[in-house]
DNA sequence: CGCGGCTTTGATGTTCATCAAGTAAAGTGG
DNA sequence: CCACTTTACTTGATGAACATCAAAGCCGCG
């Protein structure tokens, strides 16, 4: 993890109208002066589940996932995250400690604002309530979305599923370097390593998929598509 | 669904203080103004997916679920919410229409507040913006707990949650009528009506339990309790 | 270059869904 | 209130889906 100090102000910044819109220019500055900037690589833990809660984090470029470790130490990722998600608006107001764990899976950017900040804008700007509790609630609902539709499927249809989401929701393209290890995927997806493993085996003899290593194509969309609906 | 009218007024209403405490005379007024009371009968749907939004309610008394309904016409039960729960903040503030179903599972009696009265209400207080925000962080939060929960256990571990959780946080008894059937059981949990029963069945062989129809009374605790936490 | 983590495939067994079939209970209309 | 219909409950038999165990090749990295 490395501090940074890329962003001059957050005047320019490309997410300020997903959230910040609404600030006049001396709650901006407030915003801008307990701004921190973070860099974290591939595989660094951002947060511990257990971690006091005492920022507000947004991502500016990279993936995340969020995630939770049973008793037998074994991850269960909740989602992944882009650019544009307020990962930490999760809990962010029902306790004061971390109940997910997050983790950069690609270099990751993050904009680090002090909760008391957040706090005092939510208390004197109407409107940017508005606009937090619309993210929170979207946010929310992607994750428990997401859960449900992986768990009503079985392992083909979850895993077209997830090969579809990276390509639809994350890189917009047919062909992409998987972000996360099979293990990962199966994390994600409730399902073992191997299992995984086989599944896209399979996909790739049935000529839905190509893949050499991490990198991806989909070769018949329409196929995997609907293994992904019917699955 | 019966329309009443059993409160005079908001002012002594025990669910008061965990969501409107911070309001004033005049805002308690405007929502004892716009405030609607419902009763609905076990098994009555009260909001359907895809339903408009356009009021916030909350939990007198009763029990409701929280589901979702896949293309196979299968249920999939999100959450039991019990009094005190303010269920429909979820996607109240992302979505114009539910995106989850919700049933009463007992005789279940809500308030109704138009949505612009929340709204209003939330733009010129900012405490009680804070409240909602907090209230919603942990409605969601419970959510993805409770499914994360359910996912890493199998199915004897799944039941035996299933249990111990309206033991301890619906009727705290070792003793109760269980409020839903054997299917909705397996629609929380994510497993067959069959297996459910059969597991309930070995529960019973085993002298973990015992049960005559609805009627369920937790025999040997710390056993449910150990397989809660190991299965 | 060797160690640890990732990937892959196979063999085997467990868990769970499905199908079937019957009993019990609960709701419905005359 | 009773006959009728539907829904809930229960158990058994069977097979499919999936986990587990094992073994080996691969790859990146210190």
């Amino acid at each position: 993890m490395k501090l940074t100090n890329e962003i001059e102000s957050c005047n320019f910044c490309f997410y300020r109208k997903l959230l910040f819109d609404s600030l006049n220019d001396a709650e901006y500055q407030k915003v801008n002066v307990s701004r921190k900037e973070y860099v974290y690589n591939r595989g660094e833990i951002i947060r511990s589940e257990g971690d006091p809660i005492n920022s507000f984090m947004y991502l500016r470029s990279g993936l995340i996932k969020l995630y939770k470790t049973d008793k037998n130490g074994k991850d269960h990722i909740l989602s992944l995250n882009k650019p544009g998600d307020f990962i930490s608006l999760l809990s962010i107001f029902s306790d004061s400690v971390y109940k997910y764990s997050i983790a950069a899976i690609e270099e990751t950017k993050v904009c680090d604002i002090e909760l008391q900040t957040l706090n005092k804008l939510i208390t004197s700007n109407s409107e940017f309530a508005l606009r937090v509790l619309n993210r929170m609630s979207r946010i929310s609902d992607d994750v428990i979305d997401g859960q449900f539709e992986i768990s009503k499927r079985q392992v083909k249809g979850r895993i077209a599923y997830l090969l579809l989401f990276l390509s639809e929701n994350i890189y917009h393209k047919h062909e992409f370097r998987l972000p996360i290890t099979r293990r990962e995927i199966g994390e994600l997806i409730s399902m073992t390593t191997e299992n995984t493993i086989r599944t896209l085996s399979e996909f790739r003899k049935d000529g839905v998929i190509s893949m050499s290593g991490k990198i991806m194509k989909i070769t018949d969309y329409k196929r995997l598509e609907s293994i992904s609906k019917t699955g």
